[in-house]
Formats: C-alpha cells, sequence, structure tokens
DNA sequence: CGAAGAGGTTGGGCCCCACGT
DNA sequence: ACGTGGGGCCCAACCTCTTCG
C-alpha cells in the first residue's frame, strides 16, 4: 500500500467537516484503504494496545525522540501488519515493539500507531461506512436504547406501559441452527458480544420460540440494595467460565429476521401481549411485570416516586403503538431521576483528542458524614468554552466549591472510599461557600 | 428553524492479562 | 505467588455540528 495515498485520503476526511463531503470522499477509497477502515471501525477487532502500553515502549527501545521518518518505506503492506494483531491482541511488550519496529520503517509512524492502537479519529463512525459501502461492511448489533424522559416535554395523548428500570447487563437471546443440535440459544450483550456460560438461561430457553428474538436484562438473583446487586452481576458476568446465580428478566421479543432488519411490524402492545403467552416465567427467565397501562402521565411520577423508595433505578415508558427499532428510539423513555451534591476542586487536569489543548476533567473531593473527603474525577457537562476557560484561568474553579451531578455514591470495594456514579459538572461555583461549609453527602 | 442524527469527549468499576518483584 | 497497571467492556453522561423535515 502507497502510505502516501493513506495519508492523503486521512487529510482530506479530517479537512471538510460536512458529512456528505466526508461521503464523498469516502467512495473515493481504494480497497486497501477500505481494509484500514474496516480494522479501525470493527467493534470485535481489538489490538490490546493503546497510547500508554506505546509510550511506555518507545521510552524503552529509544523510540522517544524519533516523531517522523521522511526516509522511510513508502510501500509498505500495512494489511499484513494490522492482520498480526488480529491474532497477537493481549498487548504483550513483544508485539508492542513489533508495532513500533513496523511503524518507524514508513514515512508515517505516528499515523501507523494511531490505527494499531484505533485512536485515529477521522469524523464518520460504522453508521456512515455502512452508508457508503453498504450494510454489513461494519457489522452492527443494535438492540433498542431508549431516550430521556423530559418531563417539561412530555408526549402526546398516547397509551403507554410502565415497567421498572432494570439495573444490570443488557442481553438478547437469539437463535442459531445446527444439523446435530437443532436450535440453540446464543445469548449478546447489547455490543453485539456473545455472552457465554450462561448455562442455566440457556437450557430454559430451549422452551423459548426460537423463530423470535428475547430482549432483556441479566441480574444476579437475590435481595439487596440494586448498587449491589448491579456490582455483583457485573462480576460474575465479567469473568470466564460457566455462570451461575443470573435470571434473565425479558420485557421484550421481536420476530428474529425482523430483528435482523432492524425494526419489528408488531408494536408494543402487540408485543407484549406475545411475550406475556409465549414465554413462561421459570427460575432464570422471568418476564419484567407491567406497573401500569394506561395514558394517565400522573403515573408517571407515581411510579418514579415508588422506584426511588424501593431503590431502584427508575421506570421505562414503553409507548403502546412503538414497533421495536434496533436504535434509540422516541417510542421508548427512560425516566429517572439525578442527584446533586457539593464538592471542591482540587485540581484541573488536561483532555486528550479535540480536547488535547484544554481542560478534560477536574478532580474533586466529596465529603462524607464524617467529614471525611473522597476523590471524584469529573470530566462530561463541560461545553467548550468552559475547557478553555477553566484550563486557563484554573483559579477560577481550583479551590472553589461546586455543585456536580450524580445517579448514586458507590463504594469502593477494597478500602470502603466513596465515589459517584455517572458524575457531570452543572457548572455552578458557589462563590458563598468555603471548604468548611460543603453538605455531606 | 427546530428536531434528530452522528460523532467525540468524559466518568466508575468489573475482569483478564502481562509484567515486575 | 502476588500486587499493580493497562486495556476492554459493562454501565452511562453530555456537548457540538450537520442534516433532515
Amino acid at each position: 500500500m502507497d502510505m502516501y495515498i493513506l495519508d492523503t485520503f486521512i487529510k482530506e476526511l479530517n479537512y471538510t467537516g460536512s458529512r456528505l463531503g466526508k461521503e464523498a470522499i469516502l467512495r473515493t477509497a481504494t480497497p486497501e484503504i477500505k481494509e484500514v477502515l474496516k480494522f479501525l471501525y470493527d467493534p470485535f477487532i481489538v489490538t490490546g494496545i493503546k497510547e500508554k502500553k506505546v509510550e511506555a515502549r518507545m521510552h524503552t527501545l529509544g523510540f522517544y525522540h524519533m516523531r517522523e521518518n521522511p526516509e522511510g518505506q513508502v510501500d509498505f503492506d500495512l494489511l499484513s501488519t494490522l492482520n498480526y494483531f488480529k491474532s497477537h491482541n493481549t498487548g504483550a511488550d513483544k508485539d508492542v515493539d513489533f508495532a513500533l519496529l513496523e511503524a518507524y520503517r514508513t514515512p508515517f509512524p505516528e499515523l501507523v500507531i494511531s490505527i494499531i492502537t484505533k485512536s485515529l479519529v477521522l469524523g464518520v463512525n460504522a453508521t456512515t461506512l455502512n452508508k457508503v459501502y453498504g450494510k454489513g461492511f461494519i457489522p452492527h448489533f443494535g438492540v433498542q436504547l431508549a431516550q430521556r424522559y423530559d418531563f417539561d416535554n412530555p408526549f402526546g395523548n398516547e397509551e403507554f406501559y410502565l415497567t421498572e428500570k432494570l439495573d444490570g447487563v443488557r442481553c438478547v437471546i437469539s437463535f442459531e441452527h445446527d444439523k446435530d443440535s437443532g436450535y440453540f440459544p446464543v445469548l449478546y450483550a447489547r455490543s453485539g458480544k456473545r455472552i457465554e456460560g450462561l448455562v442455566d438461561i440457556e437450557k430454559e430457553a430451549k422452551k423459548l420460540n426460537p423463530s423470535f428474538v428475547y430482549d432483556g436484562e441479566l441480574i444476579i438473583a437475590g435481595k439487596g440494595d440494586s448498587n449491589v446487586l448491579y456490582r455483583k452481576t457485573m462480576s460474575v458476568i465479567g469473568s470466564n467460565g460457566e455462570k451461575h446465580g443470573v435470571v434473565f428478566h425479558a420485557f421484550d421479543m421481536v420476530d428474529y429476521f425482523e430483528f435482523k432488519e432492524g425494526m419489528s411490524s408488531l408494536s408494543y402492545k402487540d408485543r407484549r401481549i406475545l411475550l406475556n403467552v409465549s414465554c413462561e416465567d421459570g427460575k432464570w427467565i422471568q418476564k419484567v411485570p407491567t406497573l401500569y397501562k394506561g395514558r394517565d402521565k400522573e403515573e408517571i411520577q407515581k411510579w418514579l416516586k415508588w422506584a426511588q423508595e424501593n431503590g431502584k433505578e427508575g421506570v421505562m415508558i414503553n409507548l403502546s403503538d412503538s414497533p421495536y427499532v434496533c436504535d434509540r428510539t422516541s417510542g421508548l423513555l427512560k425516566v429517572k431521576r439525578f442527584k446533586e451534591c457539593e464538592a471542591v476542586v482540587r485540581s484541573v487536569e488536561r483532555g486528550t483528542g479535540r480536547n488535547e489543548n484544554r481542560l478534560g476533567a477536574v478532580i474533586v473531593d466529596i465529603k462524607d458524614g464524617n467529614g471525611t473527603f473522597h476523590s471524584v474525577r469529573v470530566g462530561s457537562g463541560f461545553t467548550d468554552s468552559e475547557r478553555d476557560d477553566y484550563f486557563i484561568n484554573q483559579d477560577k474553579v481550583v479551590g472553589k466549591v461546586v455543585e456536580i451531578g450524580y445517579f448514586e455514591i458507590t463504594k469502593n470495594k477494597a478500602d470502603s472510599s466513596l465515589s459517584l456514579r455517572f458524575p457531570t459538572w452543572l457548572n455552578r461555583v458557589r462563590i458563598d461557600k468555603e471548604e468548611e461549609d460543603i453538605t455531606p453527602i
């Protein structure tokens, strides 16, 4: 592959901000460039190598000050190099070293490294690539995702169903066919990655109708704080081998082929009836109960309150006439309440990528009931101008009391220190308060 | 002209893997 | 043998810009 052609292609792509313009440039890609794009955007290709490992090995190997290699090899077989990392992807030192040696043979070592670390930013994504190169170019697995319900901007006078918002791991049960074993269930995470080893659920799933796909949430069985159950679930799902004690809570079902196409012909109302009659509650597979069905929006408030009082994450609004869409949709809405607390900003941290020369996050301290401080990073919620401003004028925030939004308090497993889940910057600096005046969480 | 879509940042916390001690 | 840190993924949040309707 001519590395200059690749470099020019990428520069052109980055030069235009227009999405339609990017599409036009993508159409000019050579088959080899398309392979590089496939490598970059296929989420199932991982290399185990990111910036930190690269930096560390650059240092060790003495590449640290070599940023360019104008004498390098222009005609370079990049695709074989990339292919190597498809199978050598545990991030071992020898593989990082190989990546560096290969990269520095070309005139564009940084470009090659950014491809291997999959950190090259082009302003396109799988959606655009598939639009240009055809469906299936980048494998895409989509499940229906909810939009946030806005109490100030509600939907019309439509019928809806309320269900509990479950805090676990999203899972889709689909069926495959095999000459020897017939139909057998396969479990997928939201990303399309297979979840293996859930043998109890797989066994029970054989009773389901294999011409449908079942959508639900995995949660460890048992009673207790939803925070604790969530983390136990993550622990079990994340580990290798056989997994036991996890329940699949089914909340939807879609025809197998319609799921593949991305949309159901049946409305939620009809799918729910189907689910009620075709999915029998068992030990490891259970239906998510309907909390309310009707048009009275007061019920949303009522059930949200119920959820909060009972330690639930929130509630889901399923609009009766909406089809199942394998994407984020306004036919499914999530309702949950965020909390706010006070904190003191300790330091400002530089960001990466588009935030390279400005604030990426701040490190704040929250205070517990004993007056002990706990460190939390907050990096979401800043506008670009706030990132610029607070990076240059750090005095505006460092040492100041601010307000932080969050979903829930988390406890560190090892040392019982506290932190916040989904922390966000609200840009409320309390000039009227000092560190001593912080309200404990 | 406002809504929706697409893209790119950022968080906590879990596991596995590689590596140094 | 054991602790530590990086990478990948699970849960996300939010902002910005372009295009659509």
